[in-house]
RNA sequence: GCCGCGUUCGUCUAGGGGUCCAGGACGCCGGCCUUUCACGCCGGUAACACGGGUUCAAAUCCCGUACGCGGUACCA
C-alpha cells in the first residue's frame, strides 16, 4: 500500500509567466502529461514565478486556457489545490528561505556581498583568451565579498546593515557528476566546470535552481521532463539535492524544436517573419484545431515506432514512453502542421465543421447579408461540398465566399481561358432556360445543362466553364451542379445574367 | 573560448551488427479519376556528415574530425 504510493509517478511542467505561451512549452507540457496518464501519475503545474522584472500578470491565465485550449488539465496547480501546494513559487518563499538557511548552517552555502559591477571587474579581471568568461567560483571566490572571507562579525554587521547580498552555493571542484538521462543516457560533467550558483537572490527570491530543486523534492516530483536546454544547469541541481543529502528525481531532457532552416531554437521573432504561428494563441488565431497542434507538436521529437501518425490525446497518452523520443534538435514544419490540421478538418462530421469554423462564419454573416447563412440546411450542404477541399475550418467563410456573396471579380486567367466569344450568348440563352425550370436540384441542373448544350450543339464544357466562373468567379471549387443546387435557382440566373454584362 | 548534447531523404522519422543497393509521412514532380478545383488512388524524386578502427559483416559498436545546437546571468 505504502509502497505504490511511494513509487507513484508525478511530473511537473513548470513554466515562468513572461508572457503568451510557447508551443514549445505546450510540447514539454504534453510529454508530461502524457507521462503521467501512461504511468497513471499525476501531473503539476507549477508557476515559476520568482523574476519579479519579467513577470507578465495575465501569463499565468494565458498558460492555463492554453493547456485547456489543447485539452489537458493538470491534476494539481494554483487554480486546482492538492496536498502539495502553493503552486505559485512566489508563495512558498519562506520554505526556500529556510532550506538556505539549512545549507548555510552546514557549510554548502555563503553569503556574497559583491555588487553585480565588481562582478564584472572580476570577470574583467580574470578573463583569459581560453577563459574569457571567468565564473564565480572556487578559483575567484577567494578575492570576492562573502563570508568564506569575512569575519562572522563583519557578516553580521552587514546583514543587520541590510546591505545587499545574496546566498550562493559553495561548488567545489575536482569531482565528476554522471548521471543517466532518461532520453540521452550517460551524461556526465565535470564539477569544475560548475560555478558557485546563486541561490537566493538579493530581493529575498530565490533563483530557478534553488526553488526548482526544493519544489520538487517538496513536491514528490518523480521524473523531471524538461526542455534541453537546461542540461547544462543539471549538475547544479544534482549538487544541490547532494548537499540536502536527497535522492534527485530521475531526468530526460527533450530536443529543442528549432526555427525552420535549422538557425537557433524557434524563437517568436524568427518564426513571426515567416507568419509562423509560435504561440498557443497565434495558433488558435490562425485557425489550427487544437487535436492537430497537439499532434503535430507530439509527433516533434516522439514517434510511437510504427507508421500510425494521427493520434487523439487518449492514444498518446496510451503510447507515449520516453524512450521513443529523439536526441536531435526538430525543425517546425508548418506544412506538416498544415496537413495534420487537414486531416482532422477532413475526418469532422459537418455539423462540428461548422461548429469549429462558427467564429469565423459569424464575422462573415455580419458582412454579408445574402441571408444564406441564417438557412441551415444549405449552409450544412455548403459546408459538405466544401470539407474536402479545405484545410481550415475558416476556409468555409474565406474560400466560400461566393456562398454567401455575388462574385464582385471574376478570375482573369478564368476569363481568358474559358470566357469565349460566344459565351455571352450562350449563357444568356441558359439563363432564361433556368429562368423557366421549376425544380432543381443538382441532378436536374445537371441534365437540363447538358440537354441544353446539346440543342445548342455546343459542348457541355463551353457551358459548364463560363457558368461556373459567372455564379462564383473562380475556376476551381465543388461539383458545379451541387453548388447551383445549394445557391438556388434564383441566385444563379442573377449572376449568370451579371456575367453576360460585365464581361460581354 | 570553455563545457555539454546532437548528426539517416529539403522536413519529421523507422531502423541499434547480416533480413537496408535503407522503410513511412510531409513537401515536390508525374499519372489516373473529374469537362473545374480538391479528395482519393498509382508512380517518381531524395538520406546513413566525414575519416579511421573493431568485425567474416557497420546506418547500426569505438575513436577522431567537421558541422549544428544548447549553456556559460542576482532569466527561467
Amino acid at each position: 500500500m505504502t509502497e505504490s504510493f511511494l513509487s507513484k509517478v508525478r511530473v511537473r511542467f513548470a513554466p515562468s509567466p513572461t508572457g503568451s505561451l510557447h508551443i514549445g512549452g505546450l510540447r514539454t507540457a504534453l510529454f508530461n502529461y502524457f507521462f503521467a496518464r501512461r504511468r497513471g501519475g499525476a501531473f503539476v503545474l507549477r508557476i515559476e514565478d520568482t523574476d519579479r522584472a519579467r513577470f507578465v500578470r495575465e501569463a499565468e491565465h494565458n498558460i492555463l486556457s492554453g493547456l485547456e485550449w489543447a485539452g489537458i488539465q493538470p491534476d494539481e496547480g494554483p487554480d486546482r489545490p492538492g496536498d502539495f501546494g502553493p503552486y505559485r513559487q512566489s508563495e512558498r518563499r519562506v520554505m526556500y528561505a529556510r532550506y538556505a538557511r539549512q545549507l548555510l548552517d552546514e557549510g554548502h552555502a555563503y553569503y556574497a556581498f559583491d555588487t553585480p559591477e565588481e562582478i564584472e571587474a572580476m570577470r574583467k579581471r580574470f578573463a583569459t583568451e581560453e577563459n574569457p568568461s571567468p565564473k564565480y567560483d572556487a578559483v575567484t571566490r577567494g578575492e570576492m565579498t562573502n563570508s568564506l572571507g569575512l569575519s562572522g562579525e563583519e557578516v553580521r554587521r552587514r546583514i543587520d546593515r541590510k546591505d545587499a547580498h545574496v546566498v550562493r552555493l559553495k561548488a567545489d571542484p575536482g569531482g565528476r557528476i554522471t548521471f543517466h538521462d532518461r532520453i540521452r543516457g550517460r551524461v556526465s560533467f565535470s564539477t569544475g566546470g560548475v560555478d558557485d550558483q546563486i541561490l537566493i537572490k538579493s530581493d529575498g527570491m530565490p533563483t530557478y535552481h534553488l526553488a526548482n530543486v526544493v519544489d520538487d523534492r517538496e513536491m514528490g516530483i518523480t521524473h523531471v521532463i524538461r526542455g534541453e536546454e537546461w542540461l547544462p544547469s543539471t549538475p547544479k541541481h544534482l549538487l544541490l539535492y547532494q548537499a540536502f543529502g536527497w535522492e534527485p528525481p530521475e531526468m530526460a531532457h527533450m530536443p529543442l524544436i528549432m526555427n525552420p532552416g535549422g538557425k537557433g531554437k524557434l524563437s517568436k521573432r524568427h518564426a513571426e517573419k515567416q507568419g509562423l504561428p509560435v504561440t498557443v494563441e497565434q495558433c488558435r488565431e490562425a485557425g489550427y484545431e487544437p487535436e492537430a497542434v497537439v499532434n503535430f507538436l507530439t509527433l516533434l521529437g516522439w514517434n510511437p515506432g510504427d507508421d500510425r501518425e494521427l493520434f487523439s490525446v487518449d492514444e498518446m497518452a496510451e503510447l507515449f514512453s520516453l524512450d521513443r523520443i529523439g536526441g536531435g534538435g526538430v525543425q517546425f514544419d508548418v506544412n506538416k502542421l498544415n496537413w495534420f490540421n487537414q486531416q482532422y478538418v477532413r475526418g469532422f462530421s459537418v455539423d462540428e465543421l461548422l461548429e469549429r469554423a462558427a467564429p469565423w462564419l459569424r464575422d462573415r454573416r455580419s458582412a454579408s447579408g445574402v441571408g444564406f447563412l441564417e438557412n441551415e440546411e444549405r449552409q450544412r450542404r455548403m459546408a459538405a461540398l466544401m470539407q474536402p477541399r479545405i484545410t481550415f475550418s475558416k476556409d468555409l467563410a474565406e474560400a466560400g465566399g461566393y456562398f454567401f456573396e455575388d462574385p464582385a471579380t471574376y478570375d482573369e486567367v478564368a476569363v481568358k481561358k474559358r470566357w469565349k466569344a460566344d459565351s455571352a450568348a450562350l449563357l444568356s440563352a441558359y439563363a432564361s432556360r433556368l429562368g423557366d425550370a421549376s425544380v432543381f436540384d443538382a441532378a436536374q441542373a445537371e441534365a437540363m445543362l447538358r440537354a441544353f448544350a446539346e440543342e445548342r450543339g455546343a459542348g457541355a464544357g463551353r457551358i459548364i466553364h463560363p457558368v461556373r466562373l459567372a455564379v462564383s468567379g473562380v475556376p476551381g471549387g465543388p461539383s458545379l451542379f451541387e453548388m447551383m443546387a445549394v445557391l438556388g435557382k434564383d441566385t444563379c440566373v442573377r449572376r449568370i445574367r451579371r456575367a453576360v454584362e460585365v464581361l460581354g
